[in-house]
RNA sequence: GGAGAGGUGGCAGAGUGGUCGAAUGCACCGGACUCGAAAUCCGGCAUACGGAAACGUAUCGUGGGUUCGAAUCCCACCCUCUCCGCCA
C-alpha cells in the first residue's frame, strides 16, 4: 500500500510514476473520496466530542444528585445525528482503503521504463552455454528416457500441471533443495524456517492484494485459508503487527516449501513438462531490513541466488525488470534466467524484489530505533532458487548423448556420491 | 470431540458502568547527586487519524449489541492455556 500522505501532498508525481508501470490512477475518484472523508470524519468527530462532554456532565450531575433530564435530552439529539454520520464516515474510510489497497507500488528511480518483458534490461551474464555434439533433448524426454519423470501418472492423480518423479530424479530434486538450504544457512547467514503451507486471507493481503489476485491462489473450501503460492506469504508475515528492535535487523530467513498456483490465465502456456506447475518446490530468501539498507540488501540477496547457479555451473543472465513488467508490490525486481538448451533460451529461475515499505505498510511491520517512533521496515525476497526449474536446468544442461545425466559435483555429496543418473 | 480458565501498554500486572488511555512494578529516555559508576531522587515514556498549534477523535483479542456513558454488562467469533478422549 502506498503512503496516503504522499498522495495528499504529491498526487501528480505519484500519478505520473504509476502511469510508467501502466497503472491508470483515478484522480477524480480519489479527490472525491478524500473530500467525503474530511467532511464526514470532521463532523463525526465533533459530534463524538459533544457526546463525550455530555456523558461526562451527566455523570457529574448524577453524582451531585441533580436532575439530568435536560442533558439526557440533548445527548439523545446528538446521538441521533451521530449514528448516521459514524456510518457514513466508516463507509468512506472503507472505500478509501479499498481504493488504496489495489494500487501497485511505485517503481524505484533506478528501474528502466518500459511496457513489458521486451523492455527488461540485462545487467550481467555468467557462464557460456555448452555446445552439444548431439541434439539436446528437453527435460521431459531426458526424464522419461531415464524412467524417472512421469507426467501420465501425475495426470491420473491430479490432472494437468503436476509431475511424478521416481528414483534418481526424485532424489536429485531433494538434493537440490538440501544443497540450497545448506548454502544459504552456512554461507549467506540465513536462518532456516519451516512454515504453514496455508495462510489466512489477511496474510495474503499483507504481501499482495487478495482482492486483485485471489484467482491465482488455491483456496481451502469453507475456510479463510489459501495454499501458499510462495513461502514469501508465510515468512514475510512473521513480522506482521510487530514492532521490532532496530538492533534485531536485518532478519534473514530461508525457507524450503512447496508452492501452489492456479495458473489461471496461463492456459496453453508452457504446457509441456515441469516449467509451469500447479505445485512446485522453492527455496525462498526473505529479508526484513531498515529502509536505508534495503537496496544494498536487494543486491546481496540477488547475489545469494546467483551464487547457487555459479556453484551448479549453470549459465545464467540477470535482468532488471522494467516498470511495466514488475509485480504488484515490487519497487524493483531482478529476474535471474537460466539457460535451457532445448529451448535455446534463458528462462526465469528466480525473481528477487525490494518492496520497500509497501508490504510493511499493509502488514504494519515496524521497527523502533533508540528512543524513536516506530518506523515501517523494508521487506525483500527472492527465490534462491526454484527447485523444479533447477532440476529442469540440470537435466537439460548436464545430459549426455547416451541419455544419462551427469550430477553436478556440488550435489554429489547429497546423492550418496552418485556421479551420473542412468536408466536402471 | 467434551469440560474449564484466560486474552489490558515493550514486558509483568491492577482495574467489573462515569473525571480510565488506563494504577503499580520492570525495562527504556532525560535530568539531579557523583571524579566516574552503582544506588537514590525528579521528570518523561502506547498507536493511528485530523489539526499550523492548542487540542480533538478512535483503539483494552475481533465484530456486533445494551446505555446519556463500556476495558468493565450481553451475544457471536478468533486465539492461548489446563484436563479428558482420540490420533500421525
Amino acid at each position: 500500500m502506498l503512503d496516503i500522505h504522499q498522495l495528499r501532498t504529491n498526487l501528480d508525481a505519484v500519478i505520473e510514476r504509476l502511469a510508467e508501470r501502466g497503472y491508470a490512477f483515478d484522480r477524480e475518484a480519489f479527490l472525491l473520496l478524500e473530500a467525503e472523508r474530511k467532511q464526514f470524519q470532521g463532523r463525526a468527530q465533533d459530534l463524538q466530542a459533544a457526546r463525550n462532554a455530555h456523558a461526562k456532565k451527566i455523570g457529574q450531575a448524577k453524582a451531585r444528585g441533580e436532575d439530568a433530564a435536560p442533558l439526557l435530552a440533548e445527548a439523545a439529539a446528538i446521538n441521533g445525528e451521530l449514528g448516521d454520520l459514524e456510518g457514513k464516515a466508516a463507509d468512506v474510510q472503507l472505500r478509501l482503503h479499498e481504493f488504496l489497497s489495489i494500487i501497485p507500488n511505485l517503481p524505484h528511480e533506478s528501474v528502466p521504463s518500459g511496457r513489458n518483458a521486451d523492455d527488461n534490461v540485462e545487467v550481467r551474464r555468467h557462464g557460456a552455454p555448452r555446445s552439444f555434439d548431439f541434439a539436446p533433448r528437453d527435460h521431459v524426454d531426458v526424464g522419461a528416457g531415464l524412467g524417472m519423470l512421469d507426467f501420465e501418472t501425475a495426470a491420473k492423480l491430479a490432472g494437468a500441471r503436476f509431475s511424478v518423479m521416481r528414483g534418481g530424479v526424485a532424489r536429485l530434486h531433494r538434493a537440490i533443495a538440501q544443497f540450497m538450504l545448506d548454502t544459504h544457512t552456512e554461507q549467506h547467514g540465513y536462518t532456516e524456517v519451516y512454515v504453514p503451507y496455508m495462510v489466512s486471507g489477511e496474510c495474503a493481503n499483507g504481501v499482495s492484494s487478495l482482492a486483485k489476485f485471489k484467482d491465482d491462489l488455491f483456496k481451502i473450501e469453507g475456510r479463510d485459508l489459501y495454499l501458499i503460492p510462495t513461502a514469501e506469504y508465510p515468512v514475510t508475515n512473521f513480522v506482521r503487527d510487530e514492532i521490532l528492535a532496530a538492533d534485531s535487523l536485518p532478519l534473514k530467513f530461508v525457507c524450503h516449501s512447496p508452492c501452489f498456483r492456479s495458473e489461471a490465465g496461463a492456459y496453453g502456456k508452457d504446457t509441456r513438462g515441469m516449467i509451469r506447475q500447479h505445485q512446485f518446490d522453492k527455496v525462498e530468501l526473505v529479508q526484513i531490513v531498515e529502509p536505508e539498507q534495503s537496496y544494498l540488501g536487494h543486491e546481496e540477496l540477488t547475489a545469494h541466488a546467483e551464487a547457487i547457479l555459479k556453484m551448479l555451473e549453470l549459465p545464467y543472465r540477470t535482468m532488471v525488470l522494467c516498470t511495466g513488467d514488475m509485480g504488484f508490490s515490487s519497487a524493483k525486481t531482478y529476474d535471474i534466467e537460466v539457460w535451457l538448451p532445448a529451448q535455446n533460451a534463458y528462462r526465469e529461475i528466480s525473481s528477487c524484489s525490494n518492496f520497500e515499505a509497501f508490504q510493511a505498510r499493509r502488514m504494519q511491520a515496524r521497527f523502533r530505533r533508540e528512543k524513536g517512533k516506530p518506523e515501517l521496515a523494508h521487506t525483500l525476497n527472492g527465490s534462491g532458487l526454484a527447485v523444479g526449474r533447477t532440476l529442469v536446468a540440470i537435466l537439460e544442461n548436464y545430459q549426455n548423448a547416451d541419455g544419462s545425466v551427469t550430477i553436478p559435483p556440488v550435489l554429489r555429496p547429497y546423492m550418496g556420491g552418485v556421479e551420473k543418473l542412468s536408466r536402471p
